[in-house]
DNA sequence: CATCTTATTGCAACCAGTTGCAAGTACAGT
DNA sequence: ACTGTACTTGCAACTGGTTGCAATAAGATG
């Protein structure tokens, strides 16, 4: 089964629709390779469908979210970014907040961490994405 | 020296000035025992002093973020609340996206993943207050 | 205490994202 | 293929938060 058929499939036996629209945002977000804001999904889907609503994007990347078929992260800067869910691949985000680098980090920090919240609460957390904020090695004050 | 004037001490160190405005906005947030959303403020603040506006409210929020003496939170459901930092009694919350429970997860975790981070980059997170989203024990599919 | 510099304020316009609603459409059942 | 219903859409109004700007006030300096 095709990548694409098996995400309609979710959708359908979820109770949702396969609809035009959303088959464009799920396009949009399926062929960029990084994170996209929700308006460069919008002037995506536009150039084959003028008629597309913003709160259309909104809505559709809600459903996704829900699905966990996609990643919601704010990168700070007001602009939140949007992401395929790969199986593999998993990374996270540290973000100087003093120089605004954005450095990578490994998963497995984040899966230790849910591994604990998980043994001790029962509580299993979305660690899909993150961004954590903070000061890089560079821009740390010289003791 | 009592913590008021400690507090507009940091600030006036930092290149800030010590308007009435601010001081109305830390004593909300100093006399609150909880999250205040930023119309929470403002509607404190109002009562002494009906003239300030919303974005005054939101500049401070930013400054005492910047210098760590709150702490702000996305709590979903689009409130973002912010917080005293307190030196100790640092917690952190896990929401269950399913029933919105809200339940309380010790600083130790956080603790450890921040060091592994700082081991590992030289990054210093910022691991004041954070909301982890997911599935609480509850709501988890039975298998 | 008068003066000067610089941060801050209030206002209004603005931007990102959400919501209520009536009209439209996917798709399950027949 | 037709029908009915529940989900979805586009629109417009709205909310939370941000920003540019001219006027103002904090507080350092002499």
């Amino acid at each position: 089964m095709s990548c694409e058929t098996e995400t309609v499939k979710v959708l359908r036996d979820t109770g949702h629709k396969a609809t035009p629209q959303r088959l464009m945002i799920l396009a949009a977000l399926r062929h960029a390779d990084g994170h996209l804001t929700a308006n460069d999904i919008y002037g995506q889907v536009q150039v084959a469908y003028p008629y597309v609503d913003i709160s259309t994007v909104y809505r559709t990347l809600g459903v996704l979210k829900e699905l966990r078929l996609v990643s919601e992260t704010d990168m700070g800067s007001g602009d939140t970014t949007y992401e395929w869910v790969q199986q593999h691949g998993r990374h996270h985000h540290l973000i100087c907040r003093t120089c605004d680098a954005v450095t990578s980090l490994d998963h497995q920090y984040l899966e230790n961490l849910g591994a604990g919240i998980l043994a001790e609460s029962g509580f299993r957390p979305d660690l899909d994405h993150f961004a954590i904020f903070g000061v890089c090695a560079e821009c740390q004050p010289r003791s």
